[in-house]
DNA sequence: CGGTTGACCAAGT
DNA sequence: GACTTGGCCAACC
């Protein structure tokens, strides 16, 4: 299935461990600019444990949410495991986030 | 088909 | 630095 949530999973699944990126990047590997509705087909998440969701953080460089607003704090935590850097503002570093490859078709 | 919503974004105040 | 506004696009009702 090619549909525009396929496409988003796929790219998030190519982010490397100890990378992020974010959802503007995402989009744009996807050739879309419907950033919210990547965030929207992440939150319905049909692949929980195939798809690592928290790698996928927002433009201005904050966690956003994971499995809905409130369980950021999970996400963060994984990201720390991952070997993500933040500052203490709970910021990713930006030489941690990185632009998933184009999905060419 | 129209209106609302969302793990967002950029620009303005 | 924070909050507000308008915009974007897909999914849902």
């Amino acid at each position: 299935m090619d549909s525009f949530s396929d496409r988003v999973y796929k790219a998030t699944k190519t982010i490397p461990r100890g990378y992020v990126t974010t959802y503007k990047l995402l989009a744009q590997s996807i050739s879309t600019k419907a950033y919210r509705a990547v965030g929207q087909s992440l939150s319905k998440n049909p692949h929980p444990l195939t798809i690592p969701c928290h790698r996928v953080i927002r433009s201005d460089r904050r966690v956003g949410g994971y499995l809905s607003k409130k369980n950021s704090a999970e996400k963060l935590h994984l990201l720390k495991q991952e070997g993500v850097a933040f500052d203490e503002r709970g910021r990713v570093k930006t030489e941690c986030i990185i632009r998933p490859k184009k999905l060419l078709e």
